[in-house]
Order: C-alpha cells, then structure tokens, then sequence
DNA sequence: GTGGTCTAGACCACT
DNA sequence: GTGGTCTAGACCACC
C-alpha cells in the first residue's frame, strides 16, 4: 500500500478496511487480522495498527473481545448506513467543490464526463 | 471566515483565495491585500499570511514586488489551467472514492442525483 | 557557523545541508538531525530549521516521514544532479560576471589564475 | 532591464552603472543622467535612484555638485582598482563555491570547460 | 506603506 | 521523540 503524506497513516488504513467491509471483502462477524499481522502487512508500527482498531471501535464499525480479536460488528444495518453515509460525504463533498469553483449542480455532472480519466470524448 | 480544525488554516486561506481568482472575483495583475490587513480581515496572525503568500508564489499563483505588496499572476493561462487543475482533482476525488466504494462510473454518477440534498426527486 | 548577514539564515543553512550532501558526508536515505537538535548545533530557532526542511523538501532533496525524521532523498540521481544544478550555476555566475566586465571566456578563464589567491606563479 | 527579485533593485542597477563605468561605456568625469531620467529609463522610483547614486557616492564612483548633478569619479586609479576588485571578487567566489563542492582549483577550472553554455563539445 | 526573517514559546498529531 | 502549525512581537530592507 502506498501512503499519501498528507493524511495519518492510521486513518488511510481505517478506510482501507472500511471499504473491505462495505464492498463485502470481509463479511459481518468476520474476525480481523491480529494487530501483529496487520503491522507486518502494511508495514506499519503495531501501536498505529492498534489506534486504527481502537477508532474502528469508536465508530461502531468494530468491536474487540479480550482475548480473542477483533470483529466486524455483525449489525448489517450499521454497515449499510455506513456505506450509504459515505457515499452522502463523497456527494457532497464533490457538489461542495464544484460550488466553490462557481459550478452548479448541473455543471458539476458535467464536469465528471469532460474530466473522467477513462472516458471516451465522443461518448 | 470560519476554520475547519483538521486543515491547516494557511491551506484554507489559500484556498479561498484560489477560488477568489478562479472565478473572477480577484483579477489577473491585481494586486492583493497586504499582508497586515488580511491578517485583521481573518482573524489571524500576520506570519500565516505571509506564509500563504509565499506558498501562492510557489506555485506561481501570485508575484510579489519589493515594498509594494503581492499580485495575482498576469498569467491568464496558468489561472485557466489552476481552474482545471481544481476541477480535475474534484472529479478525480470523486470517482476514486465511489470506485473504492464498489460504485463504477454510471454508477457514481447516479449517486449525484441519489444524494443530492438540494435534488428535486422528479428532476 | 558564521552566518553572513547579508544573506537569511535558512538559505545559510539550506546550503551547508545539501553541500554535506553532494559530497557524500551524509548519505542517500540517510536520518538528517532532528529539527530540535539542529537548532542547538547551530543556535538558531527550532522554527527556522523547520523552513530549511520544508524548503528543502519542496526541492526533492528531502523527504519526511510522521513522526519519524527528515531524510534525505533516496534518488542519487537527484543528487547528482543537484551537485551538477550547483556547478553549472557557479559557471554561469563567474562567466555572466566576467562578461559584464568585458571579459570572454577566454580572458575569463586567465583570470582564475591570475587573482587566485594561493595560486603558483610559475604553474 | 529585468530585475532578478532576489536582490534589492538598487543594487542591480548600482551595478549596471559599474559595469558601464569599468567597460568605458561612461567616461571618467562625464555627467551621470538625471535622477528623474535614470528613473524613467530603468522604471523604477526615483527614490531608488536616489539611493543609488548615494550608495555609489559612498564607495568613491561617483560624487555630487549641488545643483548640477552626479560625476562619474576623474580618479582613473580608482575605476581601475574598482574593476580589479570585481574581477578578483569574481574569482574568489567561483573558487570558494567549487571547494564547497568538493572541487579543487584544477577541477574548478576544468568545470568552466565542461559547463560552458556556449562551449563545443569536442573542443 | 510593503513583504521577509527571526525568535520565543505554545500546542498538536503521529510513531 | 518526531515534525507541523500558530501566535506574539520584534527588526529589517525596500519603495
């Protein structure tokens, strides 16, 4: 994995695994890596493995038992309304953007056709 | 103006100068406010000021001549290509989230419309 | 360190950093001193040693890692081409110089040695 | 004329009447422009040029009669001397800049060879 | 008046 | 411990 200097690590990897488990990589209840693994993995320090665990946790994503790992939550209802809020930041953040550059609703969605990497010009 | 915590205050004023010029408000050649009364305008200190000057100079977005103050580049060509450049990034930003969320492009395009908090739903 | 009022510190210091550089006395990836540690060995603010980082950053001669150091780069060919950057440079200079004193090239390189302060007369 | 930002105007044109001095475009005696003409010429302010003519009247180039303008200095001893310092200036930062690339005096001449803008390759 | 540099000292996030 | 940011306040050179 490669790690944009401008955002903490710990949080690119929370994303990581959350996109894991909204795209269905890692199912509902499934246990997570061990924090030495996952060190190994991305190699990363253990102590930022375990601050991405702990912030997982903060936001419900995760739960942890003592001696035993941690799990992805098994309420699919969380899952899907995380994935349905970030879909709702990505959206906003974007129409957002395009305001500030005076762009409206309807250029904005324009601009995703003229600047879309892998569009064909004439479709 | 108000500050977003997580980004640094020198990288907002900047970009709020960004969209000044972009969009017309702030004219090529013009000559910017001084460092000082910027600073009393944002509520902040005069070396953050400075600092978002020199950084604007960086990338060639101002010129500063001695003891007369700091200006926006003549340079109409590099201001319409930061324009793009910023649109480019929203678009980029924007895709490869949904892309990371599952979504393809014809997807993510229709979560424009899903999400739109200002969308009327029969449009 | 002498510092040279005539001319700000950091670009003083900036200098030292990447002529230890260019001519090997610190490595390719090697760990650069800590910013507080720097400051110290050279009695300037912790502050004015950050700039010299980051300008040295700006300039790929450095890279930083969060919360573990400043490095220096890793590309020996930027490294080599700094150190050719700093010789073109100082050629450009010395013979821009003599031109505008009405020197050519020719008379230029004669000079060398006849102001060269520890140079031998019959040599 | 185009000004390089980096160093103070005054100076740069302080050295444009140098050179104009040494290389006999100006004479020894003969009268130096107007303040106000200079000015225009060189679109800059007369204040600069102001400084200018009191900065070279410091070091001995010029001097002033009330009323009816500023001197290139009579004392040809003095521009010949003026123009050996520049020369010798000249050389000792080309050689102290070479050293602190690691180059001795030899190698710095060989440079001025090798980085010759306007140098044939094969001579 | 303008921007540029520097210090002192504080607080923060990351590893 | 690491660098990054910000404030306060000072001094300087330039126009």
């Amino acid at each position: 994995m490669e790690y944009n200097t401008a955002t903490p690590i710990y949080l690119q990897v929370m994303d990581a695994i959350k996109r894991d488990i909204v795209t269905g990589r890692i199912k509902p209840g499934e246990k997570l890596k061990s924090v030495r693994s996952l060190a190994v993995e991305y190699t990363i320090n253990p102590n930022t493995v375990s601050r991405v665990y702990q912030e997982l946790e903060n936001e419900q994503v995760c739960f942890t038992r003592r001696g035993m790992g941690t799990f992805v939550t098994e309420d699919t209802g969380r899952i899907a309304q995380m994935k349905d809020d970030m879909a709702r930041n990505l959206v906003h953040d974007f129409l957002d953007g395009a305001a500030q550059l005076g762009f409206d609703r309807n250029e904005a969605a324009q601009l995703l056709k003229r600047y879309d990497p892998a569009a064909d010009v004439t479709s």
